[in-house]
DNA sequence: AAAGTGCTACGAAAAAGTTCGTAAATTTAG
DNA sequence: CTAAATTTACGAACTTTTTCGTAGCACTTT
């Protein structure tokens, strides 16, 4: 289990997208990244997404392997992982290390759905009953 | 109002100082910092820490005054709003848009304090509440 | 008044991250 | 089989962020 280094930005955009889609090639990693910012803004070249993609190779974050004379992609880390590392950072970096406080802000800012309030109160009471 | 950059790293340390103790001089901060990360390296120096306050005065997130021949800091971005924009970004770039599934997470992932919870949960009362 | 202290200002280098052009290799199409 | 298209590798430029050295100013000490 290799120490791999907390992604980047763009790292974390390409994590994102082999999550959800599961091995892929350069090409459609850097298709749906530019579908998914059509909207504000400018594109993001071909060869910028397969150099961050190797830098990721080599850092450890990705592995790949060829099939049919193309590289196929793949996560080495995983989501769950990853977020809690990037949380981490975030709870030091702007929250004086206080995840409680991180969590208070995010529902108090945003406009959470009912179903997903449901869902983290029952979240809660898990925890509250491992708890005793 | 005008329109503030997202700090940098660097700049949230600095801001975070700043939300605790209120105005405070460049030398204090550096201080402070430095106090802060003793355990795990090396230190800031002090002009490093004036620069990015410098920095930070032109992009107008801080403001100063002078006293006695020095400069007294303080912010003028709310700790509110900042961690607003900081926890937008993160939900962007490492949870796939979900304000939600980043509160799953934190919650998950670190361990709330019980008293923690309490608050929480009824700050989603409250939430819940209005929703009706 | 010279030396020392404690500031600020400024410029520039170092470090980190992102972007892309170009070339080489390999396939596919005509 | 040659030309066009696709893909990977690589190097370099650019951008952003962080770091600090050096110089200068105001006041204090000797």
């Amino acid at each position: 289990m290799i120490n791999t280094p907390l992604p980047t930005d763009a790292e974390l955009d390409i994590l994102q997208v082999l999550w959800e889609k599961n091995p892929e090639t350069v090409r459609y990693v850097n298709e749906l990244l530019n579908k998914r910012r059509e909207a504000e803004g400018k594109e993001i070249g071909y060869t910028t997404t397969l150099k961050i993609m190797q830098l990721m190779l080599d850092k450890g974050l990705l592995t790949r392997e060829i099939v049919e004379r193309s590289h196929i992609y793949k996560p080495s880390v995983s989501q769950e992982v990853t977020q809690t590392q990037v949380l981490k950072g975030v709870v030091d970096t702007a929250f004086g290390g206080s995840a409680s406080s991180l969590v208070m802000r995010a529902l108090g800012s945003s406009a959470t759905k009912p179903e997903d309030l449901e869902k983290i109160k029952a979240l809660i009471q898990e925890i509250e009953a491992q708890q005793k």
